[in-house]
DNA sequence: ATACTTATTGATAACGAGTCTCATTACGCT
DNA sequence: AGCGTAATGAGACTCGTTATCAATAAGTAT
């Protein structure tokens, strides 16, 4: 049976709290921060637990690190700022019909994809206009 | 100044020999096997390299495993076989110009974009036709 | 061909994210 | 309140990757 305790509702506050991606490792901090005597192990499985229950989003940052953000709706995509972490949560059919599409011109099934858009958003862009872009 | 040396190309090698993503640990494992004394950290900064240059791809496993594969052409996606890794590279003007907009309406700039399609390869999928797809 | 400079190598230590273990705790039911 | 057991948490552990640094060898100059 599965019990409620305060360790996951706090996890599942600070998901809520937030429009951006954090990591585990970072949730973890702000829990402890917050005076939280929580686990690491606890915040994993927390998290593991809402991204399996659909409550929540996970994608993994260019570093490998992986990266939750709450979530109710159902598929969709992502446009992340990859300086704040702030995110947009988008819908996009037409993808969804295009990977469909290119998969099975291929042969192939089963066809799940990844599809993410990363940018400046306004603020954090505008706030590095004197600053030409990388690359 | 850069110097060419036979693990650099060893490594170049075994890239251009498949079309599937390999992992790092795996392709070490190779060159061991064929008898090569290449070193690890050797094989990690040679894969980094290319990547760097533009010869290979890079994405990340669903496990965090960083993998790769030779690429000589511009910017294009991955239709990927998540059983053998056997890879197409797809190009997707389309999705191109799409990420585009949805980064620029919302305000986003500097946008890129990480779009991938994962399934069974008209091989794998057939030889498992009898098992019912997972979830 | 020989000497020399320094980029590259490689064994190994270090690091970091994530998982596993298992004794302890505490949720939810009666 | 009492009980069965799911959940917790400290720490050991795995594993991919990076850093260290002395030894090696590629490319150039002599």
């Amino acid at each position: 049976m599965k019990r409620n305790t305060w360790q996951r509702e706090a996890v599942r506050d600070v998901l809520d709290s937030g429009d951006a991606f954090v990591s585990a490792q970072s949730l973890y901090s702000q829990l402890r921060d917050a005076g939280h005597a929580i686990g690491l192990a606890t915040v994993y499985r927390a998290l593991a637990d809402l991204a399996g229950g659909g409550e929540a989003d996970c994608l993994q940052s260019a570093e490998g690190e992986n990266l939750y953000r709450a979530c109710a709706t159902g598929h969709h995509h992502h446009l992340i700022c990859r300086k704040c972490g702030t995110t947009v949560e988008i819908k996009a059919d037409a993808v969804e019909t295009w990977a469909k599409t290119v998969a099975a011109e291929h042969g192939f099934t089963q066809a799940e994809h990844v599809v993410d858009v990363f940018g400046l958003c306004a603020s954090c862009g505008s706030a590095l206009r004197s600053i030409p872009p990388r690359q």
